[in-house]
Formats: C-alpha cells, sequence, structure tokens
DNA sequence: AATACGGGGAG
DNA sequence: CTCCCAGTATT
C-alpha cells in the first residue's frame, strides 16, 4: 500500500466519522495540552468531563500554575495516575514562570516538560502547531500492526521503534496534525480491539490483519500483568464532628491524596489483631465507640484491595497528640470533602458520612 | 529493560 | 473474569 493511498483513505474517512469534541474546536496549546494528559490511558468518555471541569476552572496556564496542588488533584480526583496532575501543574508553573504563559512550541522543547514523553509532544507538536511529528499510542499500534501485518512486540522496545519509525514515514506531509487525530480516531472508533467490523473498512481489501484473519492476534503485546493483593486496615478516627486524615507521602498509590490511618496487613485482620498490632493499642483507653464497614473490595489494574474502614469516636478530651505524631490532622466534615481523596476513601465517606 | 501507577467500561 | 484505554517516570 503506497503512503498517497493509506493518506486519502484515513483522511477521508476522518472528515466523514470524526467525532465532535471539545479540544478539536481549538489550536491553542493549553488546551490541546489539557487534553492529552487527561487522555493518556482513559478513553474519552471518561476524560471528557475532566476536560471541561479543568477548562472551566483554569481557563489559562496561569490560573493553573497559581492554583495550589492540592485543589488541583480534587478536580483530578477519580481520574487515576495522579502524577500526571503533579506533572501537570508542575509543568504549568514552569510555562508559566520560565516561559512568560508561551507553550513551547517544538516537539523537542515540548519533550522537556514533565509529564510529557513522546505521544504527547508529538501530539501537541503537531495538532497546536502542525510540527510533522508521528504520535503513536494504543490505536496506532494497532491500527498499523493489522493494516501493515507488523508483528513485533508493542511492549518491547523494539517493537516501538518499529511502529515509530512506520508512523513517521506514513505521516501526511500536508496535514500531519489531521493524519494523527485520523489514525488515532479510527484505531477508537473504527479499528477497536474486539470483533472489528472490517466490512466497511477502508482498508478491507488491503489489510493484512483482515486478509488473513490476524484481527484477533494483532497487535502482539507479551506482557504478563500479576496482580498484588493487598489488605487496607483504615482507621477513621472522630472527635467533635472532625475526621483524621493524612496526606500520602510515600512512593506508592494515590500520592498526594489524603486517606485515613492506615494499617496494611498482608491478610485480613480483625479488631482485636488490630489493637494489638498497631499505635491505636496505645489510646485504647479514649475510644468511645467502634463502628466496623464490610470490606470494600477496590480492584485497580495491578492489585486488588480488600479494605475495611473502622469508624472511631473518641472520647471527649481524648489524647489525639499521639494521632498528630502519626502525621494525622483533624478536619470537619466540608474540608474533608474539599480534600483530594481516592475514590475508595470517598466512597467509605459517601456511605458513612454522606 | 522492567516495573509502578487508577479507574472505568466493554465483552 | 480479561483486556485496555490519545503513556510517563522511575528503578
Amino acid at each position: 500500500m503506497t503512503k498517497d493511498f493509506f493518506n486519502t483513505q484515513i483522511l477521508d474517512w476522518y472528515s466523514r466519522n470524526k467525532r465532535d469534541l471539545p479540544w478539536r474546536q481549538t489550536r491553542n496549546p493549553y488546551h490541546i495540552w489539557l487534553s492529552e494528559i487527561i487522555l493518556q490511558q482513559t478513553r474519552v468518555s471518561q476524560g471528557l468531563p475532566y476536560y471541561l471541569k479543568f477548562v472551566n476552572e483554569y481557563p489559562t496556564v496561569h490560573d493553573l500554575a497559581n492554583a495550589d496542588e492540592r485543589d488541583v488533584l480534587r478536580v483530578w480526583q477519580g481520574l487515576g495516575y495522579y502524577s500526571r496532575a503533579r506533572n501537570l501543574h508542575k509543568s504549568a508553573k514552569i510555562i508559566s514562570e520560565n516561559h512568560d504563559g508561551n507553550f513551547p512550541n517544538t516537539f523537542k522543547d515540548l519533550l522537556k516538560l514533565p509529564g510529557i514523553g513522546n505521544y504527547t509532544a508529538a501530539a501537541i507538536a503537531s495538532i497546536a502547531f502542525s510540527e510533522k511529528v508521528a504520535v503513536v499510542d494504543g490505536n496506532v499500534y494497532r491500527v498499523l500492526s493489522r493494516v501493515f501485518g507488523i508483528d513485533d512486540d508493542i511492549s518491547s522496545g523494539k517493537g516501538q521503534k518499529v511502529f515509530q519509525e512506520k508512523a513517521n514515514e506514513l505521516i501526511s506531509e500536508k496535514h500531519p496534525d489531521e493524519f494523527n487525530q485520523a489514525i488515532m480516531e479510527f484505531g477508537a472508533l473504527q479499528c477497536v480491539p474486539k470483533s472489528p467490523d472490517c466490512s466497511l473498512c477502508p482498508f478491507s481489501e488491503n489489510c493484512f490483519a483482515q486478509k488473513n484473519g490476524m484481527q484477533p492476534q494483532l497487535p502482539v503485546k507479551i506482557k504478563k500483568v500479576k496482580v498484588r493483593k493487598r489488605y487496607f486496615n483504615y482507621i477513621a478516627f472522630e472527635i467533635d464532628g472532625k475526621l483524621a486524615l493524612k496526606e500520602r507521602r510515600i512512593s506508592d498509590i494515590w500520592r498526594g491524596l489524603y486517606d485515613f490511618h492506615l494499617i496494611e496487613t498482608e491478610q485480613a485482620l480483625n479488631w482485636e489483631e488490630l489493637l494489638g498490632a498497631d499505635v491505636i493499642g496505645l489510646i485504647k483507653e479514649d475510644i468511645y465507640s467502634v463502628d466496623e464497614s464490610t470490606e470494600y473490595k477496590h480492584i485497580l489494574t495491578h492489585q486488588r484491595i480488600f479494605a475495611r474502614f473502622y469508624t472511631i469516636k473518641l472520647k471527649k478530651g481524648a489524647d489525639i497528640g499521639i494521632l498528630k505524631d502519626c502525621g494525622l490532622a483533624f478536619y470537619t466534615l466540608d474540608e474533608v470533602l474539599d480534600l483530594p481523596k481516592p475514590v475508595l476513601v470517598s466512597t467509605y465517606l459517601n456511605e458513612t458520612f454522606f
């Protein structure tokens, strides 16, 4: 298949089938950037409301730069991969303070910003600045592997190089921006992972996978995802209508978000065992009541978390110094609402207090 | 070159 | 259940 044919077909398909999405109605690099970070490893349907929230909450890169990281995480709450939000904020500060609000406008310079890798740099450079650099995302892997019969492992470095070179070779000279969006949209709507309807595909006569019935086998991805089981015993201390939370600072999931005093164990423990195994044993004299939740199962890509929440009301005048030493601080329910929290914690709060 | 990092939706 | 989504940073 010639480059010209591929371009004609993909661009024509795109003009007829593209979705009307808000970030397609602008060339504002700030807005393009927001959409690209939000959509990393995220479906359009899930990211769209967050894009609208961010544009509304932070109309310019300066607004984002001047915000507190905690508030940025609050707006991001529920989207996952929270380092994206922290890096978004860092990059906004760099652009606002070091570049006078002007977005870097080349692939090479964009790549220097935290949170921007090969894909995102290519997307912004092409879509906002018409630079001829090909994007390679999950959609591009799928489309190119099937149409051209490329069976390199997409999770290997070599495979990624092969696909990047193929995409660079194919990209439209005149419309690199449209080309990149077209091939991604084509992968998202037509050349879908499972059971694609190849009868209405413009490449059906030329597609390697279609000719050989290889759609289910392509792209090749050799990856073993091992799922870790974790047991979270959460202690929600309550006194004077306030709840004790702390920011997660360790290198683990949910960094920068707030949760309760956490006792992680190798297996599920009961209340008596927890009393003996943790600092809460030291203040058991100050405990007024204990309310044990049912078990929450929280499924993440690489982890299965079994969580149980113990809501502990403390007696008036309880010695909470020991809790503050654990990094905990007490917040009113209104203040708790304003903190960025993992979905698991929000679910518990909504079922218990709101 | 591996591994860690969320949450949701489709099949 | 499994797969994977407009990937990046860290180890």
